[in-house]
DNA sequence: ATGCTACGATACGGTATCGTAGCATAAATG
DNA sequence: CATTTATGCTACGATACCGTATCGTAGCAT
């Protein structure tokens, strides 16, 4: 009956019944809102751009309600970064270069178009100075590393690749690439370019 | 006669001997002072972090003299973050392997020994919203990316590499990794990695 | 002696920010 | 209806920060 909002991303998981809500509807709209916005600004402004006055004003929240819910910016910046990104789908179409090409297509056209890359610096700077950043960041980057370990595997697994293949370098030679394009060089990250990593990484 | 303070930095190219020092010696010693500590604060606290106020107390400077060298707080940064980061050297070593291997063992070494380092995320945070920035940045990551065009193009040179090589996209599968590593996964630097992603590169 | 240049010390205006207190209000629950 | 719960609103206190203004001084050259 309850009107889900767009994101159910601070929901704990719930046994599907006797649901017995300990926390209101209201409450999970206002994280909602409050989230939303605040990932907008760490968008536009970065981690250290974002104040607690400019999320209430945005989303309609009153300051005190988002004190209520987070005990300070810290935690409530953490959580909202936790929330970022969108995951990768784990290709399998049988081949070990068909998978890696859909799969770098895909973690690519991210990486040029997802609002949320424009932080991830912002984000990978507070973990330098933030051992609980620096862990909410771990996960969000092994969500990203997975798939294609994953798909290394697979082939290793059908004999694409040597049993002895270091599979963290290779990821780290497939990865790295496009990071250092967004990040460092700023070069365009063309199809042809991500071609060429693959031609490299697999021969 | 002057007595050169360490860094000759800021010191804009002065012809060789009838001086006519437009800026006086304490001028200099004031500058090189201030770098120096925006420098230390940088790596402590990160670009967002440095206030000039702190700058002033730990340098010894009046906060008033470091506004009559610089216009703002964001070009003083900008002018200590120009300044950070050490050269690479070029080898030359007879063969592209040899020189690459040198190479990348001195990069990966600044990357997982300097202090800076710590600060980069930073910067390219800033330049993320800030053109000036992303500019200075720009400058800097040519003088790292420059070294190893330059080994790669006396490869080519000497047949070691096909002529339609892609300069730019190698250049990025070997860096690359190196960044992915150091800011992205986390993963130690270590040295039999380097070696594998020059293996996977140059086949 | 007289300038000139650069600097230091202090204080200030103005703004932004964090986090909290007090009180009123709307809605769900019994 | 009464109670509990979650929220809204306004106003603070405290701190930090930027950039400037004012006044006084030290060193050096003429």
């Amino acid at each position: 009956m309850r009107k889900k909002t767009s994101s159910e991303q601070t929901a704990a998981p719930v046994e599907a019944g006797q649901a017995a809500p300990v926390t209101d509807d209201r409450v999970r709209r206002s994280k909602a809102a409050v989230l939303a916005v605040t990932a907008d600004l760490l968008f536009e402004r970065g981690y250290s751009g974002v104040s607690v006055d400019e999320i209430a004003r945005r989303s309609g929240v009153a300051k005190t309600t988002i004190y209520r819910h987070w005990p300070n910016r810290a935690d409530l910046l953490r959580d909202a970064c936790a929330h970022v990104g969108t995951p990768l789908t784990t290709p399998d179409l049988g081949s070990l270069r068909g998978d890696l090409t859909a799969l770098m297509a895909d973690f690519s056209q991210m990486l040029t178009t997802a609002r949320w890359t424009s932080v991830l610096p912002s984000i990978i700077d507070a973990g330098e100075r933030d051992a609980e950043m620096a862990e909410m960041y771990r996960r969000l980057q092994q969500g990203y590393s997975a798939p294609f370990e994953t798909v290394i595997r697979r082939g290793m697994a059908r004999g694409e690749l040597p049993a002895e293949t270091d599979v963290p370098a290779l990821v780290a030679a497939l990865t790295g690439p496009l990071f250092y394009r967004r990040w460092f060089s700023r070069e365009p990250l063309t199809e042809g370019f991500v071609r060429e990593i693959i031609r490299i990484a697999l021969g």
